[in-house]
DNA sequence: GCCAACATGTAACTAGTTACATGATTAC
DNA sequence: GTAATCATGTAACTAGTTACATGTTGGC
C-alpha cells in the first residue's frame, strides 16, 4: 500500500525520501502513516523494480536522493487506481481489544484510560478541524476534483474522530453508573 | 497484539487454534482479525515463550491441539491490561488512499467504486445491528462488566459503519453534482 | 462419490516497527 | 557550543498475507 502512496506522490512531483515522509505526515498520515525507515527501504525496492529512478543531488554539503517516476511506475499506479476495491478494508483498533478484555479490571483504571483517550482524540479532532486542506495542499492540485477529494478525506478524519469521541463519552457515562458495584 | 487476544481468549477457556479462529471471527474480528496461519504460528511462538501449553487430544481420527494458559501467560496478559494506552492507535484505511488519489480518474468510475463500498458497508451495518452480543458471547461472561464492555465494542462497530455510510453518501452526493464538468 | 466442515500446519513473502548510526547546516 | 532541523540509511525483529498442502468425518 505504501508503495502506491509513494508512487502517487512522486507522480505529482519528484521528491526525496525525507520530503515524502513530511508530505505523508501532513496529508495521508491520518489514514496511512509510515516511518522514515520504511519509506527509504520501500523507495529502494521500487527502484529495483523499475518503478522510480533516483538521482543523488548535492547542494553544499547536503545530499538528497531525489526520486522520479518512470513510465512503468506511472502505468502500474494507474492500473492500481483503475482496479476498484471490492472488499471492505480491515479495521484494527487496539483500544477496542483492550476494552473487550477489561471486564476483570478495576473500573476506575478503565475509566482513567478512556478519559485519557478522550483527551487525545479531542485534541486530534481540533487539529483536523483547524486544518483546511486547501491551504496546505492546493498547491499540488492539478484539477478541481483533487481538491474535492482531498477535502473528503479530511472530512472523513473529522467524522471519524467525532464518532470516536461520541462513543467514548457513552462508554464513560455507562461505566460511571456502574462505579460502586 | 494478536498474542494478547489469544492469551485473553485462552484465559477464558482452553481452546484449539481452530476454535480460536472461529471465536475471533465472531467477536474481536471486526476490530482485530487474523488468518488461521497466523494464529497457528503465533500459538507455537507463545508456547516457546512459556505463555501457554498445548496438549494433543485425539477423539476418533481427529486431532486437536488444545492450548491452555500458564501462570506466566496470565501474568503477562494482566501486565499488558494494566498498562494503559497513552497514544492514539493508527488508522489505516485503503479506501481513503484511493479517494485521495482519484482526482485523475473518470468520475463515473469513482462513483461506481464508492457505491459498491456503500453496499458492502450497509450490509455490514445490518449484520452488526442484528447481532446482539449477549446472545452470542454471554456464555463466557464471568461478570456483568464483561457484557457491558463487549456490548460497547459492538456499539463501536455500529457507530463506525453508520459514520462510514454517512460519509460515503456525502461524497457520492458531492461527486454527482460534478458529473458533467 | 462428493461436498462441507473439521482440523492443522508450512513456506515464501511483504509489510511494518524499533533501535541503532552517522554527519552536515543553521540559528541562538 | 549546543540544539534543532536537514538528510539518509541499516539491522533485527515482529506482524501479517497468500498460497500450498494434507487428511478426516458426516450428511446428501
Amino acid at each position: 500500500m505504501l508503495m502506491y502512496i509513494l508512487l502517487g506522490l512522486i507522480n505529482y512531483n519528484p521528491a526525496s525520501g525525507y520530503e515524502l515522509k513530511q508530505i505523508i505526515d501532513r496529508s495521508t498520515g491520518y489514514f496511512w502513516h509510515a516511518h522514515h525507515s520504511q519509506i527509504y527501504t520501500t523507495l529502494r525496492r521500487m527502484e529495483d523494480k523499475g518503478l522510480v529512478i533516483s538521482t543523488l543531488e548535492e547542494s553544499d554539503g547536503r545530499e538528497r536522493r531525489v526520486y522520479d517516476i518512470t513510465d512503468k511506475g506511472r502505468s502500474d499506479f494507474e492500473a492500481w487506481l483503475e482496479s476498484p476495491m471490492t472488499t471492505i478494508g480491515q479495521y484494527k483498533e487496539e483500544l477496542l481489544v483492550r476494552v473487550f478484555f477489561s471486564g476483570s479490571r478495576d473500573i476506575e483504571d478503565v475509566l482513567a484510560e478512556l478519559q485519557m483517550q478522550r483527551a487525545l482524540r479531542a485534541r486530534r479532532l481540533e487539529e483536523y478541524k483547524a486544518r483546511r486542506m486547501q491551504e496546505t495542499y492546493a498547491k499540488h492540485a492539478s484539477n478541481e476534483l483533487d481538491i474535492e477529494l482531498w477535502q473528503a478525506t479530511l472530512d472523513f478524519g473529522i467524522k471519524h474522530e467525532a464518532m470516536y469521541l461520541d462513543w467514548l463519552d457513552e462508554v464513560i457515562a455507562r461505566l460511571q453508573t456502574k462505579r460502586h458495584s
